[in-house]
DNA sequence: TTCAAAATTGCAAGTATATTGCAGTTTTAA
DNA sequence: TTAAAACTGCAATATACTTGCAATTTTGAA
């Protein structure tokens, strides 16, 4: 995707969260749709560089993001949160995460979907569901 | 189960793990063995009271535990790490736990499986996989 | 364009979970 | 009984994340 496309498409979705275009969300939102991989905040403010917002700014435009759907917390890597873009889950799931065990590293399974559970107990409402394998990527096994 | 029981079953358990049987080991294992349900260090702690190991060694308890393959961590409630027994996982996947959004109680779910994921990339070793659910308990639906 | 309310930000300080170094103690097995 | 190995407590440390507050930016209406 172009850069201007890139540019063009933060704003729009930010305004359809009712989000403010401000230079820090924009920045992440950008840096988000460009690299289509979940980041962590350390990620996201050594990838802007000097440019970055502060920390703070940064987890709580994280945070917005998440209330207002458009990313979501994908998995956890070595106690810290990665965060992902929410546009490629249907209402019921997110794509499946895989964590190998060799090397540590986690990958989005963007073709795979599991059935929705079923026989929850009484009175369970069903929202969502999410998967994690664990296993040996290509690389490892 | 009866106390002496559990207090057999705890020494068996560190027995056949290759672990000593010290107090802060069997107690921490009759805890988890007693309640049956996922605990955080918090809660180990606070409910042992007085005679509670330090948390460094509860830590490094729960560790010891988790890589010998006795107990797992099950999930992350208020960026805590709940630990509970393997015993009644599979090899290939544990029960679901369901987490409801009305009240953030986390139950699990020990009568559910879902099929376990096929059309892995290629390359990918399969090892094992996790389900988590969101959705509203029966308190809160 | 102007301007005030609302939203957002930076900085610094604070919180909470978890980890580590090290000296001392307990457990185990020979 | 005893020495090696395993384990523990204490205090210090690491790190992810949160919060208070004053200052700045954004927005929409005039």
């Amino acid at each position: 995707m172009k850069k201007s496309d890139i540019s063009h498409k933060a704003k729009d979705l930010l305004r359809s969260a009712n989000l403010n275009c401000t230079r820090s969300q924009i920045l992440i939102l950008e840096k988000l749709l460009q690299v289509s991989r979940p980041l962590s905040r350390d990620e996201i403010i050594k990838t802007l560089g000097k440019s970055s917002p502060d920390q703070a700014t940064v987890y709580r435009v994280l945070k917005r993001f998440c209330e207002k759907g458009i990313i979501h917390k994908a998995y956890l890597q070595s106690r810290a949160w990665k965060y992902e873009l929410a546009h490629n889950c249907t209402e019921t799931q997110c794509h499946p995460h895989f964590t190998c065990t060799g090397c540590g590293k986690t990958f989005c399974l963007k073709n795979s979907f599991l059935p929705l559970i079923k026989n929850l107990e009484k009175g369970f409402v069903f929202h969502r569901q999410q998967v994690r394998v664990e296993g040996l990527c290509s690389m490892c096994s």
